[in-house]
DNA sequence: GCGAGTTTCCGTCAATCTGACGGATAGTGG
DNA sequence: CCACTATCCGTCAGATTGACGGAAACTCGC
């Protein structure tokens, strides 16, 4: 800001996706395989450079998102998680990346991007494990602890559910997210109690075996009222 | 990710500060008055562009942190906000700035930047009615709403505090930066129960009139337990 | 048609936490 | 030595939480 014009260095501006879901009973997270150097063949979140000099930062990342997924904004929530700079991240030249959390129910199947990165679903703890790109492992790292976070005092959890869920659905999003077993009689009184968060639909679902559940849409809040909170270990053992 | 290295546009970061403290029983936040165009004369957030391609983001909110305020790192609370990067935020050039948001507890006075600009304290709410350069206005929303919530379940509170300190000017704190009026009692006996928040230090304060406050420094936790949440009506105003 | 199995949902109850208040304590200043 | 002021402690009713038993509602198999 106080800087002359001709002092600025250029810098490549990035987008990624950190895609979350509830798959298979559990957290999984969507990566690409790299087609190009460097890190070919290794798994990095989805992403790439903005399109243009005058592409939005934000628009950038539901282009990508919709890219990656074939998913439109309006369907899932999408907010920034932070951006990282470290100089040496890219071997190339100066990068850096404006990171974004995506939350997004079970999709079928994410679709071949356009390009030849092939998009798939994997575990988070699998994805941890391994070996990633860049610094996405500590990527990941953030956007799972964000989603942790936000579900205690957010309806986040509701952007991992389909249009319409039962409150058990719900509760298995929380205990996934969070590693946590939940008590099913207590949360059902809390989120049915939680002003805005759910509204009922009337409809009931028709399952084999058991009491048909009561079908919810998620309701107007976006804040809970009173918060859903995590055990003190629960929440002790992500930041230790 | 999957362009081709021609195609990258290049573009400028920047770094900005949002500094808060709670000065004269107010939340102020540092503005400096821009000394070039554009904007030149509007109240601004301390910031500026990376010195060389090679300098680390984070190092240069450090950078201009310590040139504007003449404090080092480790006596505040530093932490990435949000970047911002609408396309026509700056009209000379595409300029995306990643934004920090620092809580530093009440100093003496602040120093003149490096260069022209005059870095000064203005309470929030003045700074919000008033016109301010590009998008600062949003930044400073957006940064007085982080710290709000991080009150809640953090030990943030304690970055806007001096070294040692007592439970009133703690809770004075709180207050102020949610401008809504506390339970003298309950809330000592909430803080003094967190396991972490505070450390007595055996000390009192030698104050004219009234008995001595025990002196508190800030404790080894960053996580609340339990959290210290807003009243209902407090948080809402905020999201509405 | 009817019971076994399964899942959802409701009610209770003790332990804990919260909000609200009165009053004791420990200094200063006249 | 007596106001005055501010901190700190105790109490107590109402709300919330965690933990559990059991009723309700449906499917399946016989």
């Amino acid at each position: 800001m106080t800087e002359e014009e001709w002092t600025i260095p250029d810098v490549a501006v990035a987008v990624d996706l950190a895609v979350l879901t509830v798959r298979a009973e559990q957290l999984q997270i969507l990566l690409v395989e790299r087609g190009i150097e460097p890190f070919r063949g290794a798994l990095a979140l989805p992403g790439g450079f903005l399109a243009s000099a005058r592409e939005d930062i934000d628009g950038a990342a539901v282009r990508e998102l919709a890219e990656e997924t074939g998913l439109a904004a309006q369907d899932l929530h999408l907010e920034q998680l932070r951006t990282y700079g470290t100089p040496d991240r890219d071997p190339r030249r100066r990068v850096i990346t404006v990171c974004y959390l995506a939350v997004v129910p079970n999709l079928p199947v994410p679709r071949a991007g356009g390009d030849a990165d092939v998009a798939r679903w994997v575990p988070v703890a699998e994805a941890l494990a391994g070996p990633l790109a860049f610094d996405h492992s500590r990527i990941i790292s953030d956007a799972v602890e964000r989603a942790r976070g936000k579900l205690e005092y957010t309806t986040l959890a509701t952007a991992f559910c389909p249009a319409e869920f039962t409150v058990t659905e719900l509760r298995r999003v929380y205990e996934i997210v969070w590693g946590e077993q939940l008590e099913p009689r207590n949360f059902h009184r809390k989120v049915t109690g939680a002003d805005g968060f759910l509204v009922p639909t009337g409809e009931k679902t028709l399952r084999q075996g058991g009491r048909p559940a009561e079908l919810y849409r998620r309701g107007p809040a976006s804040l809970l009222h009173p918060a859903l909170l995590r055990s003190r270990a629960s929440s002790l053992e992500v930041t230790a």
